[in-house]
Order: structure tokens, then sequence, then C-alpha cells
RNA sequence: GCCCGGGUGGUGGAAUGGCAUACACGGCCGCCUUAAAAGCGGCUGCCGAAAGGCAUGCGGGUUCGACCCCCGCCCCGGGCACCA
């Protein structure tokens, strides 16, 4: 390496002080020399990518990964790369350590933004979006992130859609075998029914399209015409997981209607029971894991068939609680329930109570206007309404099947359509809701399970012994026994008098896949002149997103839920009406004009990182198992470590899991999962200040005094919060990197904290981290000649002793994750060594070395300044001499009753008696002549007396 | 309402049963400087002149010893919310 250009500084600032300019500049050198010489470049098992003459070929794997991001026109701020300077500390320590590392980033750059400026200004997405990433590409390359630059992409590139388009064909041409709980090819299913192996009594006697629609009623991606999200002010239709409890878009804020339309749906719902089973076994945050339980809502009870009087049919309940079945003691539809119609008796039967009826004459009216008043309200004023249960009786009466009463059916939309059978048995006694229902309309309370001693009143939800609950003939008797014993009883009674069957039911929905955007991937998908769809083959990928010139879907009038989508490709005629020979001669079809949503691409990004040159498979077998296959038996495999953000939960991480499990089901993947170990980082959030209209002023103009804050000499009031350009106080890593240097901003965003905590930012304390570095700096360096100041006689013994146990400390940090207080260590040992005349080698170089993974930069060019050449990226990183972490002697502090009294100072080796011994004379004056009760020698630690 | 996570100096935080407040910011004092900045050194939990006392959200408990474990409560952040 050459020697660093002349510093422009203030005149008597020392000529060779680590300043921001200096640090820009070795910066500048190292991160060319690591560009040049593929410094980070991991090499594979096979394939392009594989090199066995790399240091690290052949070695232990670790796969980190960061979720990457998506490259917003805003640029980074110093929130963002917070998990990103986490990874690669990480890495490069573990690197260090051994491991061939891989430790890539992308783009995901498909999306709304991007769209939206298209739709504004005429730009072509594609535009924008290339200029945002290649912005992000520079402000990471600039603080040093240590990447395999081979192995970058953004989802927009037709190299990698081409495979997102080829996922989706293997999801399309796969169903879900119930008995062998995985996903197969689908013409197993046309053989399974052509052999008759399964029986479909309609299979025999259809024509050819409709075995083509039975067929592609059991794909795994199927086009559906049901209830979806529909969004007028976005123009399209959104998942489940993007609309928020009150009834509006996760993006835009956007009112949400349910529509039935015909769109694309991903039957993520069959591996419900898989993705709840196979959460036990990662190693993720306790609170991601339960969100993710909580969505897909899996509960285990029994389907019961309560036969109606009137002639309307059977109704079907799914209910959790089968043990309590005796005090069923009325029945509850929802509004919309399919039965209502003809259930709904023509008058009022005897017995009939004022308050069942809505003040309506017969039971019709009253049903009709129950249902026109719930249609009306929206999701969010039905949640504003459900402190008060309303309902209507039906006038129709069901027998409780296990004991005959007759119950009367009302609707009431504290139940919902949507869950379960759309009906319910309501047992007041065991359920609030139920419960509250009950007490409003004077209904029965009959009480199945004995509540607690003491309990006063209300639902009983606890277990307890069974009363009330059994039938006069014997047949079945619950009584006395627990809950779970009496629902085991009670399913299989059920199931042998034919009145029910042990059931499961799922809050998780099959997955919305369609948008109707321009930016985003084409669906490999044409329809021929049945209006089927029919993939296209694996030969004619990618479908490129054609030019259009209007990138906008229809918008609406946001609250015109009787709008009718229209895609943005609809438009590009000549791209849609194409003519293809896809096996059976050159024929017209139409294609599918909506595209796939935001999620598609980061689904299944960490494979493709793998081998991401490959272009005849998806990623090689050899090189996916190598890894992210299992580790030993029962290890999930996946990426080693994957960091984000906790608001990933359950979208993106729900439904990276989905495909991974189908691809691994198809035997494209060994490993089960996509991601063995998560790790939620925290955010870097800030003040921002407003003035007394309220209007936000720059926060960096904004002066502390006396504990109040002055803008212009007038007063502000401070509020903390997420960073942006509205509340004017964002700071960028590329402000911290020309104020600074990166190692600086790198050290300081590592040294505030543990990863996991949010915290604020605070520029002003920056300043600490490059006083650190400075002071290691001037350990290697004269600040006033440039000369290298170190020494090679051996360090002393006092020095030897802190630097091992600072080695020790910071590589138990470093493996937990724990930079903040390895940062400290470091910078105790730096503390120990300014003070000495002439540093040893022996101290310096080991710091160095252990500083590497937080400042990079500085540490290669002190590294280099020592006499080593090329870089330290593969140096091994320093080891502790366990001999040196024993002391030989050991402080004891000694308690009475609990307070430190003093302290003495024996050999380490010192018998317990004679530390006991040593103890008692070094606090004879507190003593006064008292003999104590009890003394504790905790060896090693300190002792304690009991006067 | 239910379920998670958290409450420690002026600030970010450290200590997972054994000397509470590591490390850093800020503040105060000093060195250097014509001066300022930068840099370097010292002091800095609170009360008190000192001796000493009091401090980890509040109240109890277990223990020789509790920020740490247990019980009850308060506050802050997040998730879910008629899911039968």
């Amino acid at each position: 390496m050459s020697e660093p250009a002349e510093t422009t500084t203030a005149a008597d600032t020392p000529r060779f002080r680590y300043t921001a300019a200096l640090a820009g500049d070795i910066e500048r050198r190292w991160q060319d020399f690591w560009e040049t010489e593929g410094t980070f470049d991991a090499p594979n098992p096979v394939g392009e990518l594989a090199d066995a003459s790399h240091p690290r070929a052949g070695a232990p794997k670790l796969h980190v990964q960061d979720m990457f991001p998506y490259p917003s026109g805003s640029g980074l701020h110093v929130g963002h790369p917070l998990g990103y300077i986490g990874t690669d500390s990480y890495t490069r320590y573990k690197r260090m350590t051994g491991f061939n590392v891989l430790h890539p980033m992308g783009f995901d750059a498909f999306g709304l933004p991007a769209e939206q400026y298209a739709v504004q200004t005429g730009t072509h997405p594609r535009v924008t979006t290339e200029a945002n990433v290649e912005r992000y590409r520079a402000q990471l390359r600039r603080l040093g992130l240590a990447y395999d630059n081979r192995r970058t992409f953004s989802t927009t590139d037709e190299d990698y859609y081409r495979w997102t388009q080829w996922i989706f064909l293997q999801v399309f041409n796969s169903w879900y075998d119930p008995e062998q709980r995985k996903a197969r090819p689908i013409d197993e299913l046309i053989s399974a029914f052509e052999s008759g192996a399964r029986v479909n009594p309609a299979w025999a006697t259809a024509t050819p399209v409709e075995k083509r629609k039975i067929i592609d009623d059991h794909r795994l991606a199927y086009v559906s015409e049901a209830p979806v999200n529909w969004c007028p002010g976005l123009g399209t239709v959104l998942a489940n997981e993007e609309v928020t409890p009150d009834g509006r878009s996760e993006r835009g804020n956007y009112p949400v209607f349910k529509r039935s339309l015909k769109q694309w749906m991903m039957r993520i719902t069959a591996y419900g029971d898989r993705l709840i089973e196979d959460l036990d076994a990662l190693d993720w945050p306790e609170p991601v894991k339960l969100m993710q339980r909580n969505w897909i809502g899996r509960s285990q009870g029994a389907h019961v068939d309560f036969a109606t009087e009137t002639g309307g049919g059977t109704i079907t309940v799914f209910t959790t609680r089968p043990d309590t079945l005796f005090g069923a003691t009325y029945m509850v539809l929802a509004p919309e329930h399919e039965l209502v119609a003809t259930l709904t008796a023509p008058t009022w039967p005897s017995g009939t109570k004022d308050s069942w009826t809505g003040g309506h004459a017969t039971p019709a009216e009253a049903v009709a206007d129950y249902r026109a008043k719930a249609a009306a309200k929206t999701d969010e004023e039905r949640q504003a309404d459900a402190k008060e249960k309303t309902g209507v009786f039906t006038g129709a009466f069901a027998v409780n099947p296990v004991n005959g009463v007759r119950v009367p059916v009302f609707i009431a939309d504290y139940v919902l359509a949507g869950y379960g059978t759309g009906a319910i048995m309501a047992v007041p006694a065991q359920d609030t809701r139920d419960w509250e229902f009950a007490e409003a309309f004077d209904l029965e309370i009959i009480r199945t399970v004995q509540p607690t001693d003491g309990w006063d009143g209300g639902a009983f939800t606890g277990d307890g012994p069974a009363i009330n609950s059994a039938r006069t003939d014997g047949d079945l008797d619950l009584n006395g026994l627990g809950v779970a014993d009496a629902k085991a009883r009670m399913i299989s009674w059920l199931e042998a008098r034919g009145h029910g069957t042990g059931a499961t039911t799922y809050r998780l929905r099959d997955w919305l896949f369609s948008r109707q955007r321009y930016w985003g991937e084409p669906f490999p998908i044409v329809y021929d002149e049945t209006g089927l769809p029919v993939p296209l083959p694996d030969s004619m990928l990618p479908v490129a997103l054609p030019e259009v010139a209007d990138f906008a879907p229809r918008t609406f009038d946001p609250d015109d839920a009787d709008s009718e989508p229209e895609t943005p490709l609809s438009r590009a005629k000549e791209w849609v009406e194409v003519e293809l020979d896809l096996g059976d001669g050159p024929k017209r079809y139409t294609r599918e004009t909506n595209t796939m949503p935001q999620w598609a691409g980061s689904c299944w990004y960490e494979l493709r990182y793998l081998d991401p040159k490959n272009d005849k498979v998806l990623v090689d077998a050899a090189n996916e198992a190598y890894w992210m296959g299992p580790q030993r038996p029962g290890d999930t495999g996946g990426v080693d470590l994957y960091v984000g953000g906790v608001e990933h939960a359950v979208l993106h991480l729900l439904y990276a899991r989905f495909w991974h499990k189908v691809l691994f089901d198809l035997g494209h993947v060994s490993s089960v999962e996509p991601f063995r170990k998560l790790f939620n980082q925290g955010y870097i959030q800030a003040y921002a200040f407003r003035d007394a209209r309220g209007i936000a002023v720059p926060a960096e103009e904004v002066v502390e005094r006396d504990g109040a804050w002055y803008h212009d000499g007038e007063k502000v009031t401070r509020e903390y919060g997420k960073m942006g350009k509205s509340l004017k106080n964002v700071v960028t890593p590329d402000e911290m990197c020309e104020t600074y240097g990166a190692d600086t901003f790198r050290v300081y965003e590592m040294a505030m904290g543990p990863l996991d905590v949010s915290r604020p930012w605070d520029t002003r304390a920056v300043v600490g981290s490059q006083r650190f570095l400075q002071r290691a700096w001037r350990l290697v360096v004269d600040e006033e000649t440039g000369a290298v100041r170190i020494s090679d006689d051996a360090a002393d013994e006092k020095t030897r002793r802190l630097l091992h146990k600072v080695i020790d400390g910071v590589r138990g940090d470093m493996e937990e994750l724990r930079f903040n207080t390895a940062i400290a260590k470091l910078i105790e040992l730096t503390n120990g060594l300014t003070g000495l005349a002439e540093p040893p080698r022996e101290a310096v170089e080991p710091l160095i070395l252990m500083m590497a993974p937080f400042a990079p930069h500085l540490a290669e060019e002190l590294w280099s300044k020592l006499g080593h050449t090329g870089t330290l990226t593969y140096a091994d990183f320093p080891v502790a001499d366990p001999a040196l972490l024993v002391a030989d002697t050991v402080t004891y502090p000694i308690q009475i009753n609990g307070k430190v009294r003093g302290k003495i100072e024996v050999p380490a080796d010192a018998d317990e008696p004679t530390v006991r011994a040593a103890a008692l004379s070094e606090i004879a004056d507190h003593l006064a002549g008292r003999e104590p009760r009890k003394v504790i020698v905790v060896k090693g630690r300190m002792v304690s007396v009991v006067l």
C-alpha cells in the first residue's frame, strides 16, 4: 500500500493524526484493495464460484444474511445500516476464526414507490429503481461492508425473476397430498385419478375441460373467485397480511372492502400444521414465533351437527369445547350464513321473548333488518360495537345432539362468517361472549364445569370437573372428568353416534397472490380458448415485463367499493394477445395481466445467493447442501443467522417459509426451513423538534439550555420517533463518514448499545468512538513524524494479563453478538496501553486484530504499518492463554450483614480457613470482640459475616 | 381485555445470585494555546462539611447476600383482539 496522501488540516494539527480526512483516505484505499482482490469472495463447493485455492475452501461454513432493503429514493439514514454493520462485524470475526463465510447483499427492488414515482413523472420504474440501487451500493460500499460482490442482485433483474417465475410454475404444477403431508407433482394426481388409485366420482364422466377444472382446484397456485380485499384507492387487491386490523391498507391507509373477485391464490393453508410445528425447531425470538402461531391460529376441537326442526337442514358448528355440549343452550349463526334464509320461521313461535324479535312482527322481517344493518357496518364499526351484543331470533329451533334438548337459533354479528363454519353452539357458562349475549337476551345458563371456590359468577373458562354432563340413559357421562378428558370422551361419543368428528381449524387464509400493478413479476401463465390457465414451459422464461405507456393501475375514489380492478399490463394489447406453440401447434393465447406481490422476490432470495450465476438450476444441490443443508439429524437447515426488523414477523417470514417447504417437498432443496436462526435488531430513532406552530424545525440546529430546547432563540418542543424528511431529523451515514470516517461511525453504532435494543441517535456522542480510534492509532504511529513507535520487547506482566483477559472476554462477546461490551473491553485495553512509553507489539497486534471486525480499514492500515503484507481478513483471531486468566492473588470484599466493610488480598490458592482468618482480622474493629454467628466464604468471590 | 418485552446516574448503557453504576457522551477542573477548537490528564449516582447514610419503577417475600429468583401493583413499548 502507498503512504497516505498528505492531509489538509489546521496548521497545528499533527500531520499524522487520525482525522476524518486521513480516515477517509485510508478507507478509500482499502475499499479499492478489497474490491480488486475479491477479498470477501466465498468459495462454493462446485460451479463457477468454486475456488479450491481459497484460504477457506472446504472450511466449516457460515451463512449470515441481512433482510435486504427496498432501495427507496431517499437513500439510507444512520438507522438503516445498524444490522448490516452488526452482521459485518460478526462475519469478519468468524472469518478470522476459520469459517468460510457467506455474507451477501441484494435489493428488493420491485414495489410501489418506484411505480408511484413513475406515474407522477413518467420515468420508467426501472430507471428510478436502478438509480436508487446504485446509490445504495455506493452508500454501503463506503461503510466497508464485506460482501461477496459476485453474489449481489436485484429482484428486478431478469436473470433473477426468471427463477421467481420458475418457482411459481413449480407451485402451480403441484398439489398437496394430505396423507403424505407434502406437495407432489400435479402429474401424480392426474395419474392417480386416471388409475382410480385416488377416487374422484366426477372424473370418469368428466370432459377434458372438466378434468382440467378438477385438477386446477387441487393446485397449490390456483385462480379463485372468492371474497378478497379490494382497495379502490390503490387500485389493487391485497393479502390479508397487508390489511390492518381496522380494515385499511397497510400502505397508504386507504379503506379496504371485501369483494368477490377472480384472483390468484396460493394454498398456504395446506401447510398450516407444518408451519406451526416446525417453529419449535427454529432458533427464533419467542415473540416472532408467537406472532406466527397466532396468525396461523390453529385450534383443535370438533365439528358437531345439530339437526333443525323446521327442515332447514343440519347446522354444523365448530367448537374447541365439545366437553361443554351439555351446556349449549342456544345457537348463533353469522348473519351471512347460508342457512339463515331457509331456517327463518314464518311466525314467532310461542315462548319468544320480546327482546328476541328486534321489535319486528315476523322473524323474516327481523332477520332481513338485522342482516342489512350488519352488512352496512364496516369492520371498524363492527369492532367498535363489539362490547354490546346484538342479534335476533330466527324463530327456528335446533336439537342438541347430546341430550335432545330444543335450543333457539339466533343470528348475531359476534359470530364471524369467515371463521370455522360461521355457526356456533353457545355455552354461556363457559364462554364470556356467550355469557354476555345470554344476559342481554335472557337465555338459559347451565354450568357444565365446576368453577373454582369463590368464583364470583360469569363465564368460567378454566379447568375443573365436569358437572351436569350426563345423559339420562347412561350412554354418556362426563361428570367429574377434567376438561381434557371430557373433550376426548365427548369426541369419541360424537364420532361413534355419527353426530360429529374431531376437527382442526385455522385462522390462516390462502395467500392472495395477484396484484393489479405494473412494477412486479409477470405470471408465466396464459389462457386458452377455455379461459383456463396454461403454464408456460421453462424454455419460455423469463416472461419479461412489457413496455407500457401508462404504469398506473386504474385507481378510484377510495370509498367506491363497487369499482373493478384494471391492470396496467392489460393495456399492452400486442403483448397480451400472443400466438404460441405450447406443444399442440401454434395457437392464440391471452396472457395473465396481473403481477406478483412484492413478497414474491423476497420469498427465496436466500437460495439464489448460494449460486447466483447458475443458469441451469435455481441452485446447485451441492452448493445448497453446503451452505444451507441440515447440519445434524433433526436440524432444519437454513441460513445460520438472519438479521432484520421485527416488522416482517408474519408477512415475509411466513411466505418465505411456505415457499421453502414447497421447494423442499419437490426435492429442490435439502433444508426444511429457510432461516434457522433469526435475530431482530432494534431501531435507531431520533429526536425531532417543533416550534410553537407545530412545524418541525431542523433538529441539527436545535440547542439545549437548562433542560429546554431552542431553535433560533425560540423555545421548541421535543418528540421522539422515526428519522424522516418530514421531521427534519435525518442523519445520513454519508455525513458521518465525511465528518468522522466510516470506522468511527461503525464503532459508534456497535458501541451504543446491544444490537436488539432500540435507542436514540446522538451525533454529539460519536466523538467518543473517534477518540478511541485515535488513541489506538497513536499506539502505533507517532502523530508528528508518522513513524511506527512499537516496541518488540516483551510486555510486562500486568499488560499481558490485561491483554489475555480482554481476548477472552471479547471472544465470548463476539460469539453472542454483544458488540457493545466487546468494544468496551477493547477500549479498556487501549487505555491500558496508551500510558506505556513504547507499546509492545505483543499486545498491540492482538488489539488491532480484535478491532478489525469493527474498524476494518484502520486495522488493515495499522496491520500493514506493522510490517504485514496483504489483508488481515484471514489472520487468526487472538486466543487467550488460560494460564494468564487466573490471577495469583484475589481481592475478597468482606460483608458484615450484607454491607461491605473491608477488603483483603490473599494468594489465589489460599484455602478457606486462611481466607476466613484474614477476613476476621481485617474487620476486627467492626466486630468489637463479638463472635460472628456465621461466616460464609465463597471461594474466589467474597466473605460474608453475620453478626 | 389477553399475550410478549422493558423500567439502573443528567444521557446511551454495564453487571443474570457475590464490591451496583464497566465503557462512552455530557458536565466541572486543569494542561497545551495570544485565543479558540482539537488533543491530553483529573473529578463526576444522590444527600452530607465530614463521619456516614440513601439509591437499580413501587410494596412485600426467599437468601448470609437480590438489579438478578418468587408474589402483588404502577408505568412505558410492541403484538393480538368477538377466531367459538
